[in-house]
RNA sequence: GGGCAGGUACUCAAGCGGUCAACGAGGGCAGACUGUAAAUCUGCUGGCUACGCCUUCGGAGGUUCGAAUCCUUCCCUGCCCA
């Protein structure tokens, strides 16, 4: 391998790696370890952990990847940390939804599907996948204790999360507690030189670092990126609140959802989902102050990015185009799923519903009731009509819901 | 271990023997208006073999013609005392 020349200057990565980012703690000792890095020819480990019960990669967590591989462009190396450990033991007050227990094999195919999306991002070849449960496991009782020893219930309750439950008479349990420290403790096996996260993981990236000094290892630092808010442009993007942008959502899909995220979140996706430059930010929302850019075109301009990204500049000029017909000329889509249903002439509500375009029957007959079912372009508003589909019909369920679906051939 | 306060639909939160599938708010969905934005207005928001039926108000029993509402017991949470 070759050696010093590998790596740009200290000023350069650090330009780099500064930008966009919310905390970079503490400056100094990354500089020190580029130094260090630079002069031995050894690249730094970032690390990223990532929960494998939830393995659907949105343009939310692609924030912190898209950081991650532009550390990797500067010759350095990333470990993602699968923390299977935990999911597999999931949570047992049993009171939080977002951890089931996973088997062994869950996690691992979960795993495989969340490093499969990240690759989108990242540069698999300076990239390591780990998973926690081969040195948590190992722990004993004792080790456990040892590791809790190193942290203290006061510390712990800096956390926001936990002062607020705190405060408000809500249940902590003490395998909470732990979390940050298994977590830190994942920081102290890898050796992590910087550990990336949102900012709402600042707090456990921090108590990594104690917990490092702890073992007496040099201490991380760490480095935050902001929390994107989903489509709805008020909650963080997240699968189970379906306002996210997923990583391998189609490029009509993605281009459709970031036209539909309110204005004054531009600038935010721009910044974050595309990384521009600072500058061009600060251009475009000057712009729209002043009303010399039209919103609606620099969010077209923002969905063509996000998509170029992921699809390609050729899936987003067809998003686009595909998106003016539909939409604006309230034509109908290029390319639509195929279905196809047993039975031909079919009840609208039961067609509805057969297609998972509703939950439920009722569903179904309330969106006919009020409007929302088309079939080929015309509404249909009497829940007894029949549909026949003995050549192929397109069937609308309210704005974005299409289908072309025809009778079973067999 | 003792005392007190609680556990209601996606969330918050009313209800305290029948008129409760359960007020209200938020969220969500649909429609109108738009730029698939925001704001605004309207309707809907447990399920079904629908003018009726079924399942829901922490769990299990019980009282009653009838319970989310009363009783017993169990589970869970918070606070205070030990």
């Amino acid at each position: 391998m070759n050696t010093t020349s590998t790596f740009p200057s200290v000023n350069e990565q650090m330009d780099v790696i500064r930008e966009h980012v919310v905390d970079l703690l503490p400056e100094a000792d990354l500089v020190r370890k580029l130094e260090r890095s630079i002069a031995t020819g050894t690249p730094i480990t970032a690390k990223l952990g990532l929960d494998p019960s939830r393995p659907d990669i949105h343009i939310g967590h692609a924030v912190v990847l898209n950081k991650l591989r532009q550390i990797q462009d500067l010759g350095h190396r990333v470990v993602l940390i699968i923390g299977d450990f935990t999911a597999m033991i999931g949570d047992p007050t049993g009171k939080s939804k977002t951890r089931p227990a996973l088997t062994l094999e869950e996690t691992r195919a979960n795993g495989a599907t969340y490093v499969a999306q990240a690759s989108l991002v990242l540069d698999a070849s300076r990239t390591t996948v780990v998973y926690n449960s081969e040195w948590l496991d190992a722990l004993s009782f004792r080790d456990v204790i040892a590791l809790a020893a190193k942290y203290t219930v006061a510390q712990l309750l800096e956390r926001d999360d936990f002062t607020k439950r705190y405060r408000g008479g809500e249940p902590i349990s003490v395998h909470e507690f732990l979390y940050p420290l298994s977590q830190a403790y994942d920081s102290v096996a890898i050796k992590s030189d910087i550990e990336l996260g949102g900012t709402d993981q600042k707090f456990n990236l921090l108590v990594g670092r104690e917990i490092m000094r702890a073992y007496g290892h040099e201490p991380q630092c760490i480095l935050t990126m902001p929390i994107l808010e989903g489509t709805d442009g008020v909650e963080k993007m997240s699968k189970s609140l379906d306002n996210y942008i997923g990583l391998t959502d189609t490029s009509s899909n993605m281009f459709g959802k970031t036209m539909s995220i309110p204005d004054t979140l531009i600038p935010r996706y721009l910044t974050y989902a595309c990384f521009a430059s600072a500058a061009e930010v600060e251009t475009v929302t000057k712009g729209l102050a002043d009303g010399s850019l039209h919103p609606r075109n620099v969010k077209v301009d923002t969905a063509k990015r996000i998509v170029a990204r992921y699809h390609g500049q050729q899936a987003a000029d067809d998003a686009y185009a595909e998106f003016e017909r539909v939409f604006v000329k309230r034509d109908m889509p290029d390319v639509m799923d195929e279905r196809t249903v047993p039975t031909s002439p079919v009840n609208i509500v039961d067609l509805l519903a057969a297609l998972g375009f509703c939950s439920s029957k009722s569903e179904a007959r309330r969106l006919v009731q009020q409007g929302g079912a088309q079939v080929d372009g015309a509404k249909v508003t009497d829940i007894a009509e029949m549909i026949d589909l003995s050549s192929p019909r397109v069937i609308r369920a309210g704005k974005l819901k299409f289908a072309r679906v025809s009778a079973k051939a067999d």
